[in-house]
DNA sequence: TGTACATCAGTGAACGCGCGTTCACTGATGTAC
DNA sequence: TGTACATCAGTGAACGCGCGTTCACTGATGTAC
């Protein structure tokens, strides 16, 4: 059942995917070897022709995610992005959501590769925000900086948290609302004391 | 080997404070309950007699975890709290530290009863930042709570990420300074424009 | 271009292992008289 | 207060199960002539 290498190049690509969205959905611990590749379309044998280990896909699976997402977001309104993130929408569909909000505490367990993959995710997101405010200074271009990782922490913060509460708790929206106002009373009035 | 009533209630109460403390530091699934029992210094049989399934004590965990913090930080300084909060010590010793920053990934996964544990935590926790402030008019305890909401959004999303990167990353640290001066700077100047 | 052979992506059974949970048993504690 | 018995926290072997990983095998693809 050899397939042609652009096949098997699909097909790896496919299953890294699946992963991505799986680990998100239920953790690295949630999905097994079998489950996943069922899920992609094959039976779990094949799995260590395409990768050395569960932990090397996750390192992948990661790096893909954050692809995902800086594709999606590319050149997007920071405030629309901010009512999107911090919507019940995303909090409520981690498989297609942030893959920090969803992974990082799964990643702090996990060995280098992942924590690797997880890093240059986030200097990727942050070399978008730099870029993105236009700022030439290298003063300016740090305090961009400075901004978007606070921003960033206080969404993936908001989302982890209210997805730790019971879903009809109110609480759960609440931080969800909360953060939002805060996120975007920051975005209007960014100067610093 | 039956033990005295009241020994036997500081055994469980022991088990709970263990597990709250390897959770935190290896995950729900990082410990198994033979593990578990054992750095209590007990064997696993007596688990059962104490708990009805490992997502009981999950719960009991949490809770444990949260009450931990909640005596540790009462009546602290609040920027004395952020510092040590945002600090490589706190990052860097998952198992004495937050319950939120350690286990609401694994809780988001977990059934009712462990949500509503961490549900339960949260509030506590905005309990006593509304009160410490002492604001009295309603409309000023409902803007110090989504402060607070804010916040801890905030330094718990801080400390996860910086915990998904490699060890001896320099954005591991970063992110902890960046959030730190953030939030400090927050609470010199909290009126919203 | 046609033929013979090597390659290797995918299959499905099997491996050992550790998991959460159950159970018969022990023996000091707690209770009834 | 002393004695007989029930209780039940803790023990350690055992349960079935699903995990990550390995392996012999298949057969279409890719390659050499």
């Amino acid at each position: 059942m050899k397939v042609t290498k652009a096949q098997a190049q699909a097909n790896r690509a496919h299953i890294v995917e699946t992963a991505s969205t799986l680990f998100r959905e239920r953790g690295y611990d949630g999905v097994g070897v079998a489950d996943l590749m069922a899920a992609a379309g094959f039976t779990h044998g094949g799995f260590y022709k395409h990768f050395g280990s569960k932990a090397d896909l996750m390192a992948e699976a990661a790096a893909c995610g954050f692809s995902q997402s800086a594709a999606k977001t590319a050149g997007a309104d920071i405030a629309a992005f901010i009512k999107q993130y911090l919507s019940r929408e995303h909090r409520d569909d981690a498989g297609t959501g942030c893959t920090m909000a969803a992974l990082s505490a799964d990643a702090a367990r996990q060995p280098k590769q992942v924590k690797q993959a997880f890093a240059d995710g986030i200097e990727r997101l942050l070399a978008s925000f730099e870029n993105e405010h236009g700022a030439r200074k290298v003063a300016a271009r740090r305090e961009a900086r400075a901004r978007a990782i606070d921003a960033i922490a206080q969404v993936v913060g908001a989302v982890m948290l209210s997805r730790a509460c019971p879903d009809d708790s109110p609480l759960a929206d609440e931080i969800l609302d909360a953060c939002q106002s805060a996120a975007l009373s920051r975005l209007c009035a960014p100067k610093k004391p």
